[in-house]
DNA sequence: GTTAGGG
DNA sequence: CCCTAAC
């Protein structure tokens, strides 16, 4: 009298009752396991205290070690050891604020569930969610600290500033150049000096917060999505739910996801040493730091032993992934915590792959500094050194730079535009060019002095030039390290960076506007990326969850074409080995976002076949979606019962219509109910006579 | 290959 | 989504 039951509820055609399936006898019994081991990561080393320190050992063994960088590798490591290693300390915070949202829920869940128990499932529908819509003052302020965090996670900065300070470094290094602050401040600089050229964009510009909340974008989200389930959802009279989420609920999600890929994104750079950040504690910074101490782990002792940068992610991805549990635990709120994942497992996967979207990122460093026009790099030689350093002379010159030149950027973008979408627009052309590699220009009296070699003197630069007649500028870099990079695959880095991320990222998807010359390198750039990044979020299915696809993402923000005035092949580099990267097996798969639809057809299977059977859902629902696996299905379940537990304000990504999460909850009440039934070896009767 | 859970 | 233990 078991093996009936699947024949005959896959025959029903899911009208509206719910009891149709024995449960199957969960494997529940199956001890769960959190065996996994939490070592300790206390041991956290926050990566800007140790750059900072070493930067200070170094700088302060005087300038004159610094200009020789073949020598200062080993003083890095050396000065490494000795850097006391600062642990992170805002971690209490963030866990303190977890447990709350947990405990919340786990009392919100209960009393629910203790709410629904008494209920049919038939009349589910009757109660409504405002029951479940009180939120726990606990609870809102948790809620209410989010999106700070996640507009810093999201600035995270650092992944776009280390990447750049990190492609800096080989030069700065060698220079003796660059110390963290000094690439913080070119990049602050880059965005100062860009609003001074757009003098009527530097409010736009100013915030350079990544757009938390672009304007909404029309999205078709709920419109194609049907055909996935072929006719198989069934719209039964019991579920009355108004209309589709349409347009606007995608809109949060959209943002959100174009979140996550920039987050993702991220991931590619961030083998990159955040020097440009400062070491302040905020809450937000300390996750920053935290993230980035754990990269830094792996990547700095690789980068010291071999005192150059020769070092291949082939030797890191190994102990990345060994590590990974060092700051598995480290999760403080959701959403960081889903941004570090991707972090962490991309470090591990393709940490050298194409830094993605450093276009896409800008950093609390730019939004710290506002004025970073006025910015200045008056550290003297420390922060601002020159190729040729005054090594041969001691007279010290002190710079302060006003700000840098940029090369000028073209923005075209449509009127209907929101002013988000400008500053997006406008931080992403920046970016791509900063992200694309830089070089500092220096100019005397507005000359442009390219002899690197020559020293100050003899560049005819003196004291009274400095304040005065020495201007820098940043220009897009393609060259530089091919010829002063060592490691091939640090090259092969670079050129993914520089070439087709920006490019990819801001090349508009109807070449309406576009800058002859760039234009090739775009496609060049662009196919490969297609099927990778790109597809990244863009459903290759009907899925309408792909979310920011390029048209999407830069619907208001077209055309951005950083034209480069100077001697920049950019472009010119072809993204060879694109291809081969994101195909290694590791590649996380694409993010897709269930469809309102979807979860209307999951609910309304497992209402059917109950939880623990998912491979049945997903041949019940989904399965022409080949894109979800039981695994995911049950997953999303899992969310879903979350979901519906938790407030609506708490909830992210499209909104479930309540009444769908009403009927998770009665579901997973009622399955579980069955669930525990069987297990005390109730005999099937009793459910049989439950399910009459 | 499935399930169930933790991450 | 990923990863795994346990089936």
């Amino acid at each position: 009298m078991v093996f009936q039951k699947r024949t005959s509820s896959e025959m029903e055609s899911c009208g509206g009752s719910h009891v149709a399936e024995m449960p199957r006898v969960p494997k529940s019994a199956r001890g769960k396991r959190s065996v996994r081991k939490k070592e300790s990561q206390g041991q956290a080393m926050c990566a800007f205290d140790l750059l900072a320190t070493v930067a200070g050992k170094l700088l302060d063994e005087g300038e004159g070690s610094l200009g020789n960088m073949s020598a200062g590798s080993p003083v890095l490591a050396a000065s490494a050891k000795d850097v006391c290693v600062k642990q992170e300390q805002c971690d209490e915070e963030g866990k303190h604020l977890k447990n709350d949202v947990m405990d919340q829920d786990s009392c919100n869940e209960s009393a629910l569930i203790s709410h629904i128990a008494s209920q049919r499932l038939a009349d589910h529908h009757s109660w409504k969610g405002e029951d479940l819509n009180e939120v726990p003052k606990a609870k809102s302020e948790a809620v209410d600290k989010e999106p700070s965090m996640i507009s810093c996670t999201k600035a995270d900065l650092g992944s776009n500033f280390g990447a750049i300070a990190d492609r800096w470094s080989p030069e700065s290094v060698e220079s003796g150049a660059f110390t963290g602050d000094a690439a913080a401040n070119v990049m602050a600089l880059a965005a100062a000096a860009y609003n001074k050229n757009a003098p009527d964009m530097y409010n736009l510009l100013d915030p350079m917060d990544v757009d938390v909340k672009p304007p909404p974008l029309v999205s078709s989200d709920s419109t194609g999505e049907m055909p996935l389930y072929g006719g198989k959802i069934h719209k039964s009279v019991s579920f009355p739910r108004g209309p589709k989420g349409g347009a606007e609920y995608s809109v949060d999600r959209e943002n959100d996801d174009d979140d996550d890929d920039k987050s993702s994104g991220c991931t590619h750079s961030s083998t990159a040493t955040n020097r440009g950040l400062r070491p302040n504690c905020t809450a937000d910074q300390s996750r920053v730091k935290k993230f980035l101490a754990c990269k830094y782990r792996k990547v700095a002792p690789a980068r010291m032993h071999k005192g150059d940068l020769s070092y291949s992610d082939a030797d890191r991805k190994p102990s990345f992934r060994n590590k990974k549990m060092y700051y598995t635990r480290q999760r403080t709120q959701r959403s960081t915590f889903k941004r570090r994942k991707m972090l962490d497992r991309h470090s591990t996967l393709v940490s050298e792959e194409f830094a993605k979207s450093n276009a896409k990122r800008t950093t609390k460093v730019n939004a710290r500094e506002p004025h970073a026009a006025s910015l200045e790099a008056n550290k003297g030689s420390n922060s601002m050194p020159f190729h040729g350093s005054c090594k041969s002379n001691d007279c010290h010159v002190k710079l302060k730079i006003k700000s840098f030149k940029v090369p000028e950027l073209l923005i075209e973008i449509p009127e209907t535009a929101s002013v988000g979408s400008l500053k997006k627009t406008v931080l992403e052309a920046v970016n791509a060019m900063l992200g694309g590699g830089l070089r500092v220009g220096v100019l005397h009296h507005g000359k442009k002095i390219r002899d690197d070699s020559k020293t100050l003197m003899q560049a005819g630069i003196d004291h009274d030039d400095m304040l005065d007649n020495i201007g820098f500028s940043l220009e897009p870099n393609c060259t530089r390290h091919s010829s002063q990079l060592a490691a091939p695959e640090d090259i092969e880095f670079l050129e993914t960076v520089e070439t087709t991320e920006p490019l990819a990222r801001i090349a508009p998807a109807d070449s309406s506007s576009k800058h002859g010359e760039v234009d090739a390198s775009q496609e060049l750039a662009l196919t490969p990326l297609t099927a990778n990044y790109q597809g990244n979020d863009h459903d290759s299915v009907h899925s309408p969850g792909g979310i920011s696809s390029p048209e999407k993402a830069s619907a208001n923000s077209r055309a951005i074409v950083p034209v480069t005035p100077v001697d920049s092949s950019a472009g010119a580099i072809v993204p060879a080995n694109k291809a081969k990267r994101s195909s290694e097996q590791g590649q996380r798969r694409i993010r897709r976002p269930f469809s309102v639809a979807e979860v209307e057809a999951l609910v309304l299977a497992v209402e059917k076949l109950g939880t623990g059977r998912w491979r049945d859902v997903k041949l019940r629902a989904f399965d022409n979606a080949k894109h979800r696996t039981y695994v995911d299905l049950k997953d999303k379940w899992k969310t879903l019962v979350h979901t519906a537990s938790i407030s609506p304000q708490q909830r992210r990504g499209e909104p479930v219509p309540q009444d769908l999460l009403d009927r998770v909850l009665a579901a997973q009440s009622y399955w579980s109910q069955q669930q525990a039934k069987l297990q005390p070896k109730t005999p099937p009767l009793a459910e049989a006579r439950l399910l009459t």
